[in-house]
RNA sequence: GCCGGAGUAGCUCAGUGGUAGAGCAAUUCACUCGUAAUGAAUAGGCCAGGGGUUCGACUCCCCUCUCCGGCUCCA
């Protein structure tokens, strides 16, 4: 490949400093003052101003807009370069790569066609209808074709044509002519119908901007392929999508795949098995796990605590059976909505069917309906650990992140108008503080508003969605709002984290409910005497417990912070004769409530420190001759390659409880 | 559910139309060791399951199950 060489992210960017009639006067940050002519193109200007810049830009935004480099510039000066160390150079990078695949692909597969091709985050795809699937030696062949074109250097240009015009050139690429067909004519310029980038023969329906030719495109791979529904419909054609990524520089490219391999290395389905965490066995079927023991006092962990913040919340503690009868899912409406996700029913002898729960808020709803309510009672706070099973489509199993049976920290709250704001505020304190003991630290909310199609009184979705602005808004946690994007039962708070690689997560949601309450005929008896609807809120704070440990499972790369790690400490004896000291020990550590092991194996020392680093322990006591003469320890941290010797045993009994200590309630 | 890939020892993976292999783990023995792998020996398999082709199938074909990558879905 040619172009580009790294290090361009360095490069320093002019700040425009003069213009006047003729020419325009560019200062760089080392003093340096370039001038050059006005209405000269952008390509003339990156010239003027210097070989390195020149070679790094890729574009140019004139007034704020994206212009390819080689067109002209306009008369006022506004301009600024554009290189690929901007987002807006990559995205046109991987852009022009995602040109170079469709071209690579119509040469090598004649009679294939081509439909779209966006760039994405960190990457690019291209979606075609080739004749046979593509197997992975395709992608081989594609991929050095397109190092071809990429040699080659073809120069991108910028055309337009007219709608009829447009159509006849694509005339054998029917998904292309459904696009034309689809403008939307208030986006495109006077005089222009549509725009096309052309290379070298190759043409492609656009509105660019592109690179000036595809020599600049530095580094390119192509990463894997799969089906896709042409415009995301299962009834439409599937087409094969090819996806890829492309970089500033061939050393970006590698670390980008570095970070891939990072992100297999935490892959909780692959640390679950190295930590002996949990397992799906083939013989329970799909998308059901089982709990090993270390998996097991993990999970006992979150859940303790989960009880113990539930009830400094304000919450109590309820339970509800995993079957009821078809006719409570039918009042719910579930097997209105929601029979393709819940299994089969089971027939009695007395022909009385009954469903395994998907939800738990029925349940809940039941305890809320068991007498009489009045304002009084209001807020009613109920929580419940509850296990749900969906039958989840088999494609889209995934893990614990996606399984058939999982348990919900679930919890509803009824309450009257007037307190759904305090609600609301202590449901979003109650989130927050959850996922950063766990851990978290940047959040981000998406607030769900009505969608088109919804249920419930008008002035409830209004006041609602209002409560919900308002409470996030002096939350202080960065929000977006995602119009109608919620449930049609009732708008809902989303709440996402960042892990530790920068992955975004959804997590805990916090929805407001208007249609069990009708259903069900919920009511309270106002302090007016007279019968009102409650409103209802659905919250659960970890999502489910079995997809938050498996985001947590990555997060922490499997080495939990101590308070949650199954095993805290493992005890080292040196040779046999130190196992009766190694077990004073372990007892010293337990009696101050940790979880300890002892590796009495026969294994060499070394041998014992790498299974406990490779399990992630959070500490590892080495114990010998001198420690049992001097009552001490050699203490070893996960993370930290060297070890303390001769701590006094009190000590590190000190440390060590004082390290493994839950955050505050 | 759809498209593609895959399923061989507990794990990671070789292998071939002619009765199955390695490393790690396990077990046993020796070693008793001071901070990331002590040595030797042993054992371990219905080659995912079922059907077919063949003199013969782990290998080729079909079906089912499960997993992986996507798509779609996640009222």
């Amino acid at each position: 490949m040619s172009g580009i060489q790294p290090g361009l992210s360095s490069l320093p960017l002019p700040r425009l400093v003069r213009v006047e009639q003729l020419s325009i006067d560019l200062e760089y940050p080392d003093g340096n003052v370039v001038q050059h002519p006005k209405g000269a193109t952008g390509l003339e200007v990156a010239s003027s101003i210097g070989s390195g810049l020149a070679r790094a830009a890729v574009a140019i935004r004139i007034d704020g807009e994206l212009r390819d480099l080689n067109r002209a510039i306009d008369h006022s000066g506004k301009f600024a370069v554009v290189t690929l160390a901007d987002a807006d150079g990559l995205h046109i990078l991987r852009h022009s790569s995602a040109h170079v695949l469709a071209q690579a692909v119509l040469d090598l597969y004649p009679g294939s066609t081509f439909a779209i091709g966006p760039a994405i985050e960190d990457g690019f795809y291209y979606d075609f209808k080739v004749a046979e699937p593509f197997t992975p030696e395709d992608l081989e062949r594609i991929q050095a074709r397109m190092e071809e074109i990429i040699a080659e250097d073809q120069p991108f240009t910028r055309d337009s044509a007219d709608m009829d015009h447009a159509l006849e050139i694509f005339i054998d690429h029917p998904f292309k002519r459904e696009i034309i067909a689809n403008v939307d004519q208030s986006e495109v310029s006077e005089g222009e119908d549509v725009t096309l980038y052309r290379n070298n023969g190759f043409v492609d329906l656009c509105r660019g901007p592109h690179l000036p030719s595809t020599g600049r495109i530095p580094a390119v791979k192509l990463l894997r392929t799969s089906g896709a529904y042409w415009r995301g419909d299962q009834a439409r054609d599937q087409l094969q999508r090819v996806y890829g990524t492309s970089w500033p520089s061939k050393k970006e490219l590698e670390d980008y795949l570095a970070r891939q391999e990072e992100a297999e290395k935490r892959d909780h389905r692959k640390l679950g098995a190295e930590l002996d965490l949990f397992s799906f066995p083939d013989e329970l079927g799909s998308g059901l796990a089982v709990w090993h023991p270390k998996g097991g006092m993990l999970r006992k962990v979150i859940e303790d605590r989960s009880r113990d913040i539930h009830e400094r919340y304000g919450f109590e503690f309820v339970y509800t059976p995993h079957l009821a009868k078809a006719d409570l899912w039918e009042t719910s409406g579930h097997l209105g909505y929601y029979s393709e996700n819940m299994y089969p029913g089971l027939e009695m002898d007395n022909d009385q069917e009954y469903r395994v729960k998907p939800m738990n808020c029925p349940g809940h709803i039941l305890i809320y309906k068991s007498r009489a309510r009045s304002y009084r009672d209001l807020p009613i706070r109920l929580s419940e650990l509850g296990a749900v099973y969906r039958y989840e489509k088999s494609g889209v199993v995934h893990g614990l992140l996606r399984a058939r049976g999982f348990t919900q920290d679930d919890s509803h709250v009824f309450c009257t108008g007037e307190q759904l704001d305090a609600e609301l505020r202590m449901h979003l304190d109650f989130v927050i503080a959850w996922l950063k003991d766990a851990g978290f630290s940047e959040f981000e909310a998406d607030l769900s508003t009505q969608p088109e199609k919804s249920v419930g009184a008008q002035e409830r979705w209004d006041f609602s969605e209002k409560t919900l602005a308002d409470v996030l808004e002096s939350s202080g946690i960065p929000y977006q709002v995602a119009e109608g994007d919620g449930a049609f039962y009732g708008p809902k708070i989303d709440m996402h984290v960042k892990d530790a690689i920068g992955r975004r997560w959804q997590l805990s949601t916090i929805q407001l409910d208007f249609t069990l309450p009708e259903r069900f005929e919920l009511e309270y008896t106002s302090a007016a005497n007279e019968a009102e609807q409650p409103y209802m809120i659905h919250c659960a704070k970890a999502g489910s417990l079995e997809r938050f440990m498996g985001v947590l499972i990555e997060h922490h790369a499997g080495a939990f912070p101590m308070w949650m790690a199954p095993v805290q400490a493992t005890v080292v004896p040196v040779a046999d004769r130190h196992i009766d000291y190694a077990e004073t020990v372990k007892q010293a550590l337990e009696g101050s409530g940790l979880r300890v092991e002892i590796d009495d194996s026969g294994d060499t020392v070394g041998d014992k420190i790498r299974t406990a680093i490779t399990q992630k322990h959070p500490a590892v006591i080495v114990v010998g001759d001198n420690d049992v003469e001097a009552e001490t320890v050699g203490l070893r941290l996960y993370g930290e390659e060297k070890d303390t010797r001769g701590v006094p045993l009190a000590e590190a009994v000190a440390r060590l409880t004082d390290m493994a200590a839950e955050p505050d309630l």
